[in-house]
DNA sequence: GAGTGGTCTAGACCACGGT
DNA sequence: CCGTGGTCTAGACCACTCC
């Protein structure tokens, strides 16, 4: 009865093709590791030209349904993809999202050569001109998020005249410098030192802390570590 | 003398529009917010057809750069998507990667009637028939993950005959069922119970622990967390 | 060499959404 | 209405890779 779900019809766009493909691998017609027959006969059951089948089945690719090569032809993935796409929001936005008034505060700021451990991890040379910025972010006046960030001068000169009084340098980078690329990991520590102390925790308290670096082109621009509250989830979507 | 980074030169594909986009919008000649030209004029510009910009500009709006819409036009994304892909790969695979040897141990298997809570995170009816695993992961005989996993016999009824005593449920599930959507997300804890025995933790130290749980059209198969050593860091590409 | 996907062309019609 | 992107067609040539 229900046959439209799992065979082509007329009339067939890139969206039916992938439909009916995606039908044909969750009900096992095209198992893991099954192979697909070539372009050229979906595109004559499916009764539209090659293009149309192409996106399609490049779409699914791109999605993780399928993998494709040259002359081997296109199987079912045996793993669908493992990745999970999460949205990082600005700290603003995630707070107002809530409902909660957002407040910012800035806790230290500081220009200085470059220590050899930042050196290090931004590929910057020791002594290079940084602007360290320490700041808290609030949602109703409880704490929200502790900031630690490190900003390369030589990749924002601008920010060397900037304070960080009112606005956040993330919310201050955002708009004025874009990247080209972005590196982000996450690790559960135990709160400490000035986290525990503006966050309001005591020591050893496990916290989620996300770790963001970003390039302009080949130039590290900024470090950042950001501590949540307990309890803090992120969420992928 | 290197205009080649920010002009069109013929034999133009949508790799060099894309390129070239992107270039411009990184060099501010496109600033966020702006209007790009209509894709006919880009298509005269990159002397090539409207096809091929419309694939580069398709994708660089998945991408995060653009927003399209129709009659009003392509413009520059204010806010560049903030978003990281995590790659969430099976363990064994993860453990291998580093040199290290996987091993895998069951802790415990009981099939049983869901209790309320877990009904009502996973979308169940309370009592519906579950099996929960408890299992370790090991990298080179030390601890490396715990595993607490739910799975909804209903979804999957093949696992109410599966030991787990040799393979995970994690490698079973995906060798076994296609999932149509996954919801991820991860917290910093501290250990406790089986997951500091296992891992051989003090109660309290931070850990990382991760939770997924995944559906197959609607119907909810199987919910875990993931606890981590301490130290592990989740990293993006 | 030969089979399969990767990409491009030139042209067409459609769908949306502001005017 | 009409400009803009969304999609499809029919056909072509190229690139990779297995044989």
């Amino acid at each position: 009865m229900d046959d439209s779900e799992n065979s082509a019809t007329p009339g067939t766009g890139y969206r039916d093709v992938k439909r009916v493909v995606v039908e044909r691998i969750l009900s096992s017609t095209w198992p893991p590791g099954a192979m697909l027959p070539p372009e050229v006969d979906l595109a004559r059951e499916f009764a539209c030209t090659r293009t149309t089948v192409n996106r399609a089945l490049r779409e699914l690719a791109d999605e993780g349904y399928l993998e494709r090569r040259r002359k081997l032809g296109t199987r079912v993935r045996a793993n669908p993809q493992r990745q999970a796409k999460l949205s990082i929001p600005l700290i603003r936005d995630e707070v107002e999202g809530t409902g909660a008034a957002y407040r910012y505060a800035l806790v230290g700021r500081e220009a200085l050569p470059a220590p050899g451990w930042l050196a290090a991890r931004m590929g910057l040379a020791p002594g290079d001109p940084v602007l360290h910025v320490r700041c808290m972010h609030y949602a109703d006046n409880r704490p929200f998020q502790f900031e630690d960030r490190w900003i390369n001068i030589a990749a924002v000169p601008e920010a060397a005249a900037e304070g960080f009084a009112a606005t956040g340098p993330n919310e201050w980078l955002v708009r004025k410098v874009p990247y080209t690329r972005a590196e982000f990991s996450f690790a559960a520590t135990g709160a400490a030192g000035e986290v525990a102390e503006y966050l309001g925790l005591r020591a050893g308290e496990p916290v989620l802390a996300a770790e963001r670096l970003t390039w302009l082109r080949e130039v590290p621009v900024t470090l950042a570590e950001m501590t949540f509250m307990p309890g803090y989830r992120m969420v992928s979507r």
